[in-house]
DNA sequence: TTGACTTTGAGAAACCGTTATCGTATAGTC
DNA sequence: GACTATACGATAACGGTTTCTCAAAGTCAA
């Protein structure tokens, strides 16, 4: 991650102008928008990269692969549309959560995903 | 799922021996413990009825593949250890859960995963 | 007990997201 | 502009999980 290529500046434009945590594909796809030909071992690239100077953060959510936003937001969860899969995010959280551990384990942390159908697909989905 | 043989009978077994949810690896080395022989192929083949007939659920994680347990418990959530992968039990969930989602989402269900050291593994984990 | 039909086990193959390879293109420096 | 190291794109390879294939074994009703 040393040189400023137009790919990697379409890749983090991708990411800053969506609201949303991104999947790979998702965000390939995004920054295509702006780059036609980028190519998906690039994006791979650029996301390891960018996880590993700290601008990018993955989000692991169950039964689907990670996505990613940008790092240094403050906590919050994520709501998986079932529909058209896209993650959202939810602001907040409850109190009390790691403290659900049973007796004698250590908590470091905790996901909560919240799944159903998203503002979008809320309308037209099936049931 | 029409015939009853000493595999399925291992398998079902298996999963009514142990307090916790098992990924198919752990599913079938818990069945060899009673039928060595067993293939790696029947498990999958057992999960998949048994999912279908209502009889085991999928425990879907993050980052990690499913686990499965007996359908039918009451709502609980799961703590994933970081050291031996083994996902527990944890009763109970909060309330208010469901309402973190923005509004003109509709919600579904969720899923809570806690991370950290399991009972087992927390004296004896690197940090 | 027989015989039709199901299930099994072993290995091959499919799957899918991700990573490595390698020749070409390009950014940054002089 | 020329040079050199880095980044790119296309494609093959990877790794782990899951499914398929098929001959052999097992189940169960008659």
């Amino acid at each position: 991650m040393e040189r400023q290529t137009r790919q990697r500046e379409a890749i983090r434009a991708a990411i800053e102008s969506c609201d949303r945590p991104l999947s790979p594909a998702e965000l390939r796809d995004a920054a295509r928008r702006q780059l036609p030909g980028l190519g998906a071992a690039t994006v791979y690239r650029a996301i390891r990269d960018l996880v590993a100077c700290g601008w990018l953060r993955a989000v692991e959510i169950p039964g689907a692969t990670a996505r990613y936003e940008r790092a240094g937001k403050p906590h919050h969860h994520h709501f998986l549309c079932r529909v058209c899969n896209a993650l959202w995010e939810v602001s907040g959280c409850l109190r009390g959560v790691d403290r659900l551990a049973p007796a004698g384990f250590v908590t470091e942390g905790h996901e909560i995903t919240l799944y159903g159908l998203c503002h979008q697909c809320r309308g037209a989905g099936p049931a």
